[in-house]
DNA sequence: AATAGGATTTCCT
DNA sequence: GGAAATCCTATTC
């Protein structure tokens, strides 16, 4: 298996965030191998002006997002030490904590220098169950990683990963098998630019996160 | 089924 | 000082 190149990265993060859904993300840890398969993901661009590939779009989100840029991004205030790896080569992995006690793990999108990313929402667990449920006590396969925090829980996945080049091991991702159609929705607790369908999820995938959308 | 609150870091005003 | 790309538990309808 290699992991999924470079190129796969460096385009507009909701085609990556589509792509993404099927795919397989592992972790080659101590603890031993864990995998899931990809089955909710998020797009976020930037500042207005930042995003130079979105002038080809016509999705109406676009035109939007080249007006206003994306409030929800991390990148939309701009350069920061936290949200430094989005501005940085595509492919590389953004953690960042939220709400001072989860983990959130991102692949950086788009080339060089534009901010974009993809959030990592949900898995359906592949290996590595019983790894899993220790790091988040509870068997529950359905809840293992739903929900992007605990997705990196699940997957032993922390800060210490901030920057971590996803095109190869430790921490990298695979080809899979996309088992149903890609449904397009709003994002999860976004309060700016709630409206715009940067979600992406397997319709009627139980795995996935939130209400359960067709 | 829906709502409320706590945990607790990072960044910006 | 306040809000944030969340999750878990408890309480109330």
């Amino acid at each position: 298996m290699r992991p999924l190149p470079r190129s796969f990265f460096a385009r507009d993060a909701d085609r990556v965030a589509r792509d993404l859904l099927g795919a397989l993300l592992v972790h080659d840890a101590a603890a031993g191998r864990t995998a899931g398969r990809i089955v909710e993901t998020e797009a976020y661009f930037g500042p207005p002006g930042a995003n130079p590939t979105l002038a080809r779009r016509r999705a109406p989100w676009a035109a939007w997002v080249r007006r206003n840029g994306d409030p929800a991004a991390h990148s939309f205030p701009g350069l920061t030490q936290r949200n430094r790896i989005m501005f940085g080569a595509p492919g590389h992995a953004y953690v960042y904590l939220i709400y001072g006690i989860n983990e959130c793990l991102n692949v950086s999108t788009g080339e060089e220098g534009d901010p974009q990313a993809v959030l990592l929402r949900a898995l359906e667990p592949a290996e590595g169950l019983a790894v899993m449920a220790r790091r988040r006590g509870t068997d529950d396969a359905a809840r293992l990683a739903r929900g992007p925090g605990n997705l990196a829980k699940a997957m032993g996945v922390t800060r210490a990963h901030n920057g971590a080049d996803m095109t190869k091991g430790p921490l990298w991702f695979a080809r899979g098998e996309r088992r149903a159609a890609v449904v397009a929705g709003p994002r999860v607790g976004v309060t700016k630019a709630a409206d715009l369908p940067l979600r992406f999820w397997e319709r009627g995938n139980g795995f996935v996160s939130g209400r359960r959308a067709g």
